[in-house]
DNA sequence: GGCATCGGTGAACGGTGTTCACAGAGTTGA
DNA sequence: TCAACTCTGTGAACACCGTTCACCGATGCC
């Protein structure tokens, strides 16, 4: 059954030593602690040994970045466990609370992931291939989904959005439908008026942007109690979208 | 009238000039190029004499963010100039979208400034002393200040932003007011209810939001035509504040 | 003028990413 | 079985980096 030889067995293993340890550094001590030196340290190896499994610090750091997408994404999933199937607005709290949580208690990882521009982590975004909050990113597309199949939305209002955004929202139109209907849940496009697909954009705009703030410490003021600041502006989207205010 | 000694004029001129360099290896090779040595080379000295005006590359760095919030409020106050005085909306406008255009032409600023973790950039945001985004929040401030106090809110909509928040807003309501009556106009804390303050938090939530997810290219599709979907954010912000949208 | 202070130097220490020739173990095929 | 080959790791080396320290010359002050 295990195909794999002994020596790539191996090669898997320290790959994934390498990984764990890379993350260590970057969660305790910053991104700037990631080193090669010191990872190899932890190994008890070289530092040059570190090239026959990735091409160069960037690169390392780059499939860090992937990897924290990825269990991010399974934090986020895992925290869906608990919520009824069929109850869409305890899911988005669950998930968007979870992104919160997760992006406070991992900033480093935060910082790396979602607030690292091309020159700092290589080319990522959505320009091209290999977009870094792939994984990540389908966990929202998911929600979001569901939230969109679950509920009708109130009537067409695409005459609400400016007409130079047409273009980019349609493509998103397509990759929300596309998402929601891979999980087995058919879904016309017509359900999904070019405002809703606006507003969750605009959704994700604050959702971000609070927990970038909060994360960096940017607000204008001292804010003493975040949570139910967000907990607020998590109800005001939700009731934006016509689904009343649930309790935490 | 000259009363610095020639030292004095001579250490100034210095200062200056390693804060430029510094600046310039940022904008050109991002932060971690900002190196004491490639600042020493380029001004013909050596890397530890700059220990004699900087405690540490850190200190450095955290001066340079101050003058880089320095320079952003310029720049911003200037787009201000051509702007008629009572034409609040416009002024608003001016701000947002300078601070939108400055950011996309300033990435690595931006992102030392506004998406730096403390243990990256020394201890600051909100906390304690020094913020780092101090000059620049005056510029914003003073905006929504005018804003308000050109304003008649519309009627007192305090119980509608959740009680566990009123401590927290009323601190920045007190900071809103402070800075409005600073440039000389008279406006009591009744003008300006507690919802208006939340609003203009969340407003600079989205603001904020919008422009690092372009910056860092953390928007969940490729956004070919960003700028109107700015605009368009300002102007729905705006229009929940009971302003009418302008032309740009 | 004497003297303290300030700004800059050069050497040094320990750290970094990266390259390269080399060695040893694992694998493969005849 | 054994030679050939591939893969993983090594050690030395290069060019950088931040930081410390003793030293030195010019500047400024009494």
């Amino acid at each position: 059954m295990t195909e794999a030889t002994r020596r790539e067995r191996l090669r898997a293993e320290t790959d994934r030593e390498i990984r764990r340890q890379a993350r260590a550094l970057l969660v305790e001590h910053g991104r700037d602690a990631v080193t090669l030196r010191a990872i190899a340290r932890e190994l008890g190896i070289t530092a040059p040994a570190l090239y026959r499994y990735y091409d160069s610090r960037e690169d390392l750091l780059h499939h860090l970045a992937d990897d924290i997408c990825t269990d991010l994404a399974v934090e986020l999933n895992a925290g869906l466990v608990d919520i009824p199937p069929d109850d869409v607005t305890a899911q988005v709290y669950a998930v968007c609370r979870g992104f919160r949580r997760w992006a406070l208690a991992h900033p480093q990882e935060f910082a790396l992931v979602f607030a690292s521009t091309e020159t700092t982590l290589g080319t990522c975004g959505p320009d091209g291939r290999s977009q870094v909050g792939d994984q990540f990113g389908r966990v929202f597309l998911e929600v979001a989904g569901k939230l969109i199949a679950s509920h009708p939305m109130p009537h067409d209002r695409g005459d609400r959005v400016p007409a130079e955004l047409h273009a980019d929202l349609e493509v998103f139109q397509q990759v929300l439908v596309d998402t929601v209907n891979q999980r087995g849940v058919a879904v016309d496009t017509g359900v999904l008026d070019l405002y809703a697909v606006y507003h969750i954009t605009q959704s994700w705009v604050r959702i971000y942007g609070h927990v970038a703030l909060e994360v960096f410490g940017r607000f204008p003021f001292a804010v003493a109690n975040p949570e139910p600041m967000y907990d607020s502006m998590l109800a005001e989207i939700l009731g934006e979208m016509g689904f009343p205010t649930p309790p935490p």
